[in-house]
RNA sequence: GCGGAGAUGCCGGAGUGGUCAAACGGGGCGCGCUCAAGACGCGUUAGCUUAGUGCUUACCUAGGUUCGAAUCCUAGUCUCCGCACCA
């Protein structure tokens, strides 16, 4: 055997290359389902295959994953750590028009920088089970839940609007618009569209996907956020009359009823038409072309506009005549797509009537102020409770009460029914894009809208496509052109691909078993490992991906494909890291930072220990390169004292020190409190340095080593172990051995120091020796300290028990003396 | 607009009723090592005061609860984040 060569110098690159080799080499990642271990599931939200690479913000979340996954298998826990692509998506799709280059290419090569890049950060992944949601062996089944959800009555066609470049002649992305203009087109106004489009029914699981959300083990934002989202709210349908019509508005607030001064109807929705007069179609018309992208992001900071339609309603109350309007503020999809106006008591109704000159109505007043300007005017909507006026046989009514009256009235009269209305819609899943999985659907002329058998996926994509005139699969006719099922006859495909987010909804399976082709994944194994123990990710996913993911099993579970509820009952969310100057990183501010760069000058180690250093992981923070000096630092000396190292007895600080670490340091990385673990090994370094056992200096490089992985490697090796440092078992702390007396001790030892140095400063004049006095039973553990105290003070001392009849104490200072708190003398 | 998070010393950040002038890191300053610099080691880093003491002012602002507040409550200011076709 070969004896290994130790470079005296911390040579990283050599390191970390030979360790992340051995790691392969040795498979100690791969795991399979066994039944002696514990399983533990450790996973980070895999990237988006972006042509940028893997970015700082990924560093983080994957290191801290990484960590993770390595304390837990030297736990004892069979861990399963894996990654793969999110690889559809809209930006491959850019790069095929800007570029010119095929977005299977673009990704393609996005994903092997990435794994590049991964390997280089030492991650402990099972890499035999990597996927990309790009290959067909995954779409394939993206196709197949589709079509269960189909026959499950999950899916449905619906119109609904999109951004619609007149230039471009395609759909736009809400992202692709800015300021309601064409990103490719800067002077061209995006318009609206109606299209028919897929959708899936989220809203069948709003209830149970609102009342799991208390069980879960989130982040309170998080949790709340998804609450704010699925937004259950308790009111009252009333029917309001349109052109003899009954059109059934949706209200929290049925107190304000006599306050209605005009309606507004959603200007997307899809049956505007049907209310609009011939004289008010031109103005109509005119509106809706004009009008903008409707994100609501943009909502807020939105003028609020509309047009009469030329109908009037009938307000059930009262008999009384009420315009009808067209408005850009109202969502088509929430509710009935129409409001009731009460401008006296919501703001946008306010601000839309001040505009159209529509009157304002005051209903409820509050007891104890007044709302109305000195003028009598109404400076803004009063949207608090209050006692009702001008409701007729309802006035005087507190308005909380008045909601159940005038609820009860409709209810009695026919007019109106109690409802629970969700903000929660339905997930449109429809993209007019290429690169995505399309969708497994055929129109016959004769059969109508006929799904694709299942032997018959996956549906491919096709390569040789034109990019520049719509989606390129509308017009490549090999794609298009098809077969009927049923008939036989000829017929056509869906061009529509699926929103990448169905991709993500179920990626967490496919590890399980990622090169079936039988099967999207193996039910047992599916048993064995789920749910997700430790799901790691950005702040970012708190609504879309986690509540796709979360509908998709409870569907998937309904459908007998799963056995259980919720697929992340444990959930982390690291913070942003923001470039130095406290912004965003973003390629345009020029303040991105690549993790390569540092690798390259400071190593990995140093980087996976400078980002948990800077703050507790789930906080934001500002990048600053200081940090990840001091790490690189830290592990120099590190690797330089283990190259000298020599085995001595510790003492009882030592075991002390060694045990309240292992302790402390298991509860902060269970918490996720990594910076907290990092200052406590480092503490317990300082301790070290003075001479330790083996074994001990072993336990420390134990708990550093999920931070570090490779130069723990190297020097766990250095001391002549053969295994790897990977697969050691975590320590477990003998409190026995805490005692903290020492604590104390070295507390009043600074203390002690600390004095010392300031009396020595107040002297002004060259101190040349100074005399300690201590109670009898300190004088030992003083004494002891007294080479310690001669180093950090400067200056030669000597230690006396106050009872020591020969000590030197020219001015009587051993009479200050104190428990814990020496007299001091110097001269 | 709706919803969420946060504000701590020169800086980054721990701390969430007393043990707090507040961990740890960075920066500054001083000292040691050295021919010298870097590296390294040590000390120090709110103000006044004092041979190691005592006092004052301090954890966004203003009130409040409490024997006691960085920590709890109320109001306000500011910053950041999410909002459904970016992923």
């Amino acid at each position: 055997m070969k004896k290994e060569d130790f470079d005296p110098k911390y040579d990283f690159k050599k390191i970390e290359k030979k360790w992340q080799k051995k790691w392969e080499n040795a498979k100690i990642f791969e795991v399979k389902e066994e039944g002696k271990k514990k399983k533990f599931y450790v996973l980070e939200m895999f990237p988006y295959a972006s042509g940028e690479g893997l970015h700082i913000g990924h560093t983080l979340n994957y290191t801290i994953g990484d960590i993770y996954a390595r304390f837990k298998r030297m736990q004892g826990f069979s861990v399963l750590h894996p990654i793969g692509y999110d690889s559809f998506g809209l930006p491959a799709e850019n790069a095929a028009i800007k570029i010119g280059e095929h977005p299977k290419k673009y990704t393609e090569k996005a994903i092997l920088n990435y794994e590049k890049q991964l390997k280089s950060l030492g991650f402990s992944y099972d890499w035999r089970r990597k996927l990309s949601t790009h290959n067909k062996e995954y779409y394939k089944w993206n196709q197949f839940f589709f079509l269960k959800f189909l026959e499950k009555d999950l899916v449905y066609k619906k119109h609904s609007s999109v951004n619609w470049c007149p230039k471009c002649k395609t759909v736009l992305a809400n992202e692709q618009v800015h300021n309601g203009k064409c990103e490719y087109h800067e002077g061209t106004e995006v318009e609206m569209k109606l299209l028919e489009q897929w959708f899936i029914k989220t809203t069948a699981y709003a209830d149970e996907l609102l009342d799991f959300v208390d069980d879960l083990n989130w982040p309170s934002k998080i949790k709340a956020m998804q609450k704010n989202w699925i937004g259950k709210s308790h009111g009252i349908d009333i029917d309001f009359e349109i052109k003899g019509e009954k059109w059934p508005v949706f209200t929290t607030r049925p107190d304000t009823i006599y306050g209605v001064t005009f309606m507004v109807i959603s200007a997307q929705h899809s049956k505007l038409k049907e209310i609009v007069t011939k004289e008010q179609k031109k103005e109509v018309d005119k509106f809706l072309k004009k009008l903008k992208s409707v994100s609501e992001k943009e909502l807020g900071d939105l003028e609020k506009e509309g047009v009469f339609t030329g109908s009037y309603s009938v307000n059930p109350i009262n008999g009384e005549k009420i315009p009808v309007y067209a408005g850009n503020f109202v969502l088509a999809d929430y509710g009935s797509g129409m409001v009731m106006a009460v401008p006296a008591h919501d703001q946008r109704d306010f601000e839309f009537a001040e505009k159209y000159n529509v009157p304002i109505k005051v209903v409820i007043e509050p007891k104890d102020f007044e709302i109305y300007e000195r003028n009598g005017k109404l400076p803004r909507a009063y949207t608090g409770e209050g006692f009702l006026v001008n409701s007729g046989e309802f006035d005087g009514l507190e308005s909380k009460k008045a909601i159940e009256k005038i609820t009860k009235y409709f209810e009695k009269k026919k007019q109106g029914r109690k409802t629970i209305q969700y903000k929660l819609r339905d997930w449109l899943v429809s993209r007019q894009r290429y690169w995505g999985a399309p969708i497994p659907i055929v129109y016959c002329d004769k059969c109508g809208i006929v799904p694709v058998p299942e032997k018959d996926l996956p549906i491919t994509l096709p390569m040789n496509i034109k990019f520049g005139k719509g989606n390129p699969l509308a017009t490549n006719k090999k794609f298009l052109e098809t077969k009927c099922p049923i008939c036989k006859g000829k017929a056509k495909r869906e061009t529509d691909t699926m929103d990448t987010f169905f991709d993500s909804s179920w990626y967490f399976l496919r590890y399980f078993d990622s090169k079936n082709n039988k099967k999207a994944f193996d039910k047992k194994k599916v048993k064995y490992w789920m749910p997700v123990d430790q799901y790691i990710g950005g702040a970012e996913h708190a609504t879309m991906h986690l509540i796709y993911a979360r509908f998709f099993i409870k569907a998937l579970r309904d459908l007998g494909y799963v056995e259980f509820d919720e697929p992340f009952p444990n959930l982390f969310n690291q913070g942003m890291l923001h470039a130095k100057d406290g912004r965003k990183m973003s390629k345009s501010l020029g303040n991105v930072i690549n993790p390569l760069e540092f690798i390259e000058k400071y190593s990995a180690d140093s980087l996976r220990l400078s980002l948990m250093s800077f703050a507790s992981p789930d906080s934001d923070t500002c990048w600053d390169e200081k940090v990840i000096v001091g790490s690189f630092k830290f592990l120099e000396k590190v690797y330089r004292h283990f190259m000298n190292f020599k085995s001595e007895k510790g003492d009882g600080i030592i075991e002390h020190k060694l045990n309240k670490t292992i302790k402390e340091v298991k509860e902060d990385i269970e918490k996720f409190k990594y910076n907290l673990a990092i200052i406590k090994i480092r503490e317990l370094f300082s301790y070290l340095e003075e001479g330790v056992s083996k074994k001990d200096a072993e336990t420390f490089l134990i708990m550093l080593h999920p931070f570090c992985p490779h130069v723990t490697e190297e020097l766990w090796q250095k001391l002549g172990n053969k295994s790897f440092i990977s697969l050691q078992k975590w320590p477990i702390a003998d409190e026995k051995k805490i005692n903290e007396r020492f604590e104390k001790q070295e507390q009043e030892l600074r203390k002690l120091i600390e004095d010392i140095n300031k009396i020595a400063k107040l002297l002004k004049k060259k101190s040349k020796k100074d005399f300690v006095y201590t109670l009898p039973n300190e004088k030992q553990i003083y004494q002891k300290n007294s080479g310690e105290i001669k180093k950090r003070t400067g200056i030669d001392v000597e230690v006396y028990a106050v009872n020591d009849k020969d000590k030197y104490d020219p001015e009587n200072k051993s009479k200050k003396v104190k428990p814990g708190r020496p007299g001091i003398y110097i001269e």
